[in-house]
DNA sequence: TTTATTTAATAGTATTACTATTATTTTTGG
DNA sequence: CCAAAAATAATAGTAATACTATTAAATAAA
């Protein structure tokens, strides 16, 4: 099984780049240096001349990978979400209680990320990291329609697809599973960043993971069956 | 009471600015088309240059009220917390029952926001677009620990607090007051945005709004006395 | 009315977010 | 293994951004 996996490759929409990244050394380094990068000194400093110095590489052969970095970070932000509706479909492979399914699928989702040592090249705390204090940057922008209608949040909204599917399977009744999905998904993200940041305006910590806090309010809201 | 209310002013730390815009015409200028010019090309496009322009008055003018745009959206955003602080105040005012209370509070609060002919100089409809489109890019920076030292999200804090309280008053037992209360507030814009560009993943729309999915989720997570 | 304050106008700077061109290196296909 | 193609690196250049500084003009306050 392991061994199996170490192959594996995240494939994320050849729109969102302009050379596939992951086809290169060069590539791979770009992606690897630059969430390290970014998580370093924050999406706003970030540039790609910073980063054609950091790889020793040249601005211009970064551009060749990507339009700008505002792809570079729609690129890795849909890599995150491939992972994580990977990594919860090894996770709840197998069980057949849908009540524990969903319970485990809100782990995978809200519990902080650990290294993955399947994936070499990248540095999964570091992006966690930038999924909690740049993601909703990649969508919140004036020209989001103009991007989603062209796939660029392809993965993240799957997940939240089969997260609500996972909810919809516990209580057929619940009126609202995509919303629900989504308040656990970018909940448990925002409740990271205020754990860190502004730890009195919330009850997570290190141990009252935001896991702990969306199992119990999803295990209230629903009914099952 | 209306005639009370016309001379209100809702009050923002004065360490969000250089000279306060409340205290001239030009200021309240410089706010009012600020958040027409922001809710229009968006955050990243906006500048001092255009804002001056727009008002028909100099760039360097702009400066001399806010240190940067970031300032400037720092200072918006805490307008509007206070206003909504304020809004719920009003709207809870003599409610004794808490479980009423705190179900007229998120109404208050997720509910989409109209006009409000108090505040002339500015426009809240356009204030809440930026809040829900802009806002998160206030803390989500390299800096929010030391802007936070500074009291720069004081007023947000402010009203979780009050909403934290009011769930505590409804269920004494419930572990997560905090973070339910944010969920509310901060879901709610989330559900907005949703359900204005990701539609296919949201249950809420322009009738089963955030604020009736979160008064469902909260009446069904908390146990009344 | 003079002084102080505020606002407007102009100019200037380092950095950003690119594009374009050319040179050099690496890869690959016959 | 060599030639052609592709990828990368180096350099230069541009418009816009995010400011700072200076001075002039208008307005308000003492």
């Amino acid at each position: 099984m392991e061994e199996l996996l170490k192959n594996l490759k995240i494939s994320v929409s050849d729109s969102l780049y302009l050379k596939d990244p992951e086809s290169s050394e060069l590539g791979r380094k770009i992606i690897g240096n630059g969430i390290i990068l970014i998580d370093k000194i924050g999406f706003e400093k970030f540039t790609f001349k910073k980063l054609g110095e950091k790889i020793k590489s040249n601005e211009s052969s970064v551009y060749r990978y990507f339009e700008n970095k505002h792809s570079f970070l729609v690129y890795i932000t849909n890599w995150f979400w491939g992972w994580k509706e990977f990594q919860l479909t090894i996770a709840t492979y197998g069980i057949t209680n849908v009540e524990e399914r969903l319970q485990k699928a809100i782990e995978v989702l809200a519990h902080p990320v650990e290294e993955d040592i399947r994936f070499k090249h990248i540095n999964e705390v570091a992006l966690n990291n930038i999924i909690i204090n740049e993601s909703s940057k990649s969508y919140l922008t004036k020209k989001v329609d103009e991007e989603n209608k062209h796939g660029h949040f392809m993965l993240y909204k799957r997940l939240v697809n089969r997260v609500s599917k996972m909810i919809s399977e516990v209580d057929p009744a619940y009126e609202y599973p995509f919303s629900l999905a989504t308040t656990v998904i970018d909940g448990s993200l925002h409740q990271h960043f205020l754990s860190k940041h502004f730890s009195n305006i919330t009850d997570c910590t290190n141990e009252i993971t935001p896991s702990v806090y969306f199992k119990h309010m999803v295990s209230k809201i629903l009914i099952p069956k």
